[in-house]
DNA sequence: CAAAAATAATGATTTAGATCAATTTATATA
DNA sequence: TATATAAATTGATCTAAATCATTATTTTTG
């Protein structure tokens, strides 16, 4: 056997079935059996590095398709008629994404990349039909569809009567716990978007989520320096956000 | 036969069953043949009357029913360790509530009616069952769910960023295009809510609320009376609202 | 690597809507 | 049917965050 492959050589190949993807558990694979990972394996497109700023569906468009992120970062928004963009959400490696066109049949929102990504791509009908015999899958595609209401749910909560303050904390705190099931950092993370995608998706002015940093960066809370972060007194963060994370 | 039977006496016989259930294309039983719907009437707790204010899934509970609304209408809403409730949506005749609880197997938020109110109650265990083997059902579940994903995303983009007036206007305008899709006048309808429901809904003091409608008054573009609404200049309000319902 | 463009930070000013307060109207209860 | 209680309206005041404006920093690109 020859070791001297290169590691970026190798990735992709231990990488490439489900069964042997480290985000199994996150994703859709999870608690499914080899001959059940197998039969996903098949109906599942994998897909190269996307760039930064690349749509992978648009709104409006036909839904066909999810996505199941593997590395990178995602954002998905929705455009008004007058051309404004709201962000619906911030995604992660092993987040499943897309399933809200299911509805209509038409893509509610738009999935762009924020930064080098790479993402598995899933034909939405055979996967339906996969789960008619595979209940964990089944059970895996509600469950995601219902954390997705839940997160929303948390997000109306945090919009209708939070302050910037405790909508920051809060936001940096999911961040936080995101990245800690990922097994990245909690502490010490670099964020992908911008002040003003922040903004956008907390209902707050890029100036506000401007201020609020470097108030918690003078207030000992956590540590900016531009796009990394690293929060520096947890407990106290949390009294902060004064929310469920 | 016996044509002098109460209407009252009457109803619930000839609503007893998913088949002859006049709320048919809204709620599970869409599209599916008589067969389908005889075994998901077997699966369904058809309730009595329940009073304003009865709560019928506390937050926090372990998660085991879904509901039909039949008649009347229902809050849901999460209470925060502070005690402060936040209500994540209104629902009506038609309506399928409870499918958040899925991914965790606890409830997430607290389903109390706002008004008498009959439902019918599912078993979700049952029902996921039932899902394998009638592909219709399933794809309604999912629909379901995905309505509500972007349901919720609305309500995002409305609480981000837009006035009182504006969310007002689009509240007014989304529960006249719900009560038109089941049949109900779409001008002309009774608020089964508070104007603080209405408030902490929409991230809105109930004074603002209050003054909204008030000013909505005065200017022609609806008839306030206490509870009773009537939309007089729809185009107007439409305009006012100044997003998509 | 320098210039241009985009993003972020910070200060000054404005404002929409919250909060506080009082009154009116509607609903529940004895 | 009167009385108590709750809900809604309306006014006065206050404030958090938006907006406007400038400067600094970072990123992109020729």
């Amino acid at each position: 056997m020859n070791y001297n492959i290169p590691l970026q050589n190798i990735t992709p190949l231990i990488h490439q079935h489900c069964c042997n993807c480290n985000l199994n558990s996150l994703c859709m694979a999870v608690s499914l059996d080899t001959l059940e990972m197998t039969q996903l394996d098949n109906i599942i497109n994998r897909g190269k590095a996307l760039p930064k700023g690349y749509v992978l569906s648009e709104q409006g468009g036909k839904f066909e398709s999810v996505y199941a992120l593997k590395t990178g970062s995602i954002k998905t928004f929705t455009t008004s008629s007058e051309g404004d963009e709201q962000i619906t959400g911030f995604y992660f490696p092993g987040d499943l994404i897309g399933l809200n066109g299911i509805d209509t049949g038409v893509c509610p929102n738009t999935i762009k990349t924020l930064e080098t990504t790479t993402v598995c791509k899933l034909a939405f009908e055979q996967l339906d039909e996969l789960s008619a015999t595979l209940p964990k899958l089944r059970r895996q595609i509600l469950k995601t569809m219902s954390k997705e209401i839940c997160n929303e749910q948390h997000m109306l909560q945090l919009l209708a009567n939070k302050s910037a303050d405790e909508r920051i904390a809060t936001f940096l705190l999911r961040l936080s716990n995101r990245f800690k099931s990922r097994g990245f950092s909690p502490l010490k993370f670099r964020l992908s978007m911008s002040r003003n995608e922040i903004g956008n998706y907390l209902g707050l002015s890029l100036e506000t989520v401007s201020r609020v940093f470097s108030r918690m960066h003078k207030s000992g809370h956590i540590l900016v320096d531009n796009k990394e972060i690293e929060i520096i007194a947890l407990k106290p963060l949390q009294l902060l956000a004064n929310t469920e994370q």
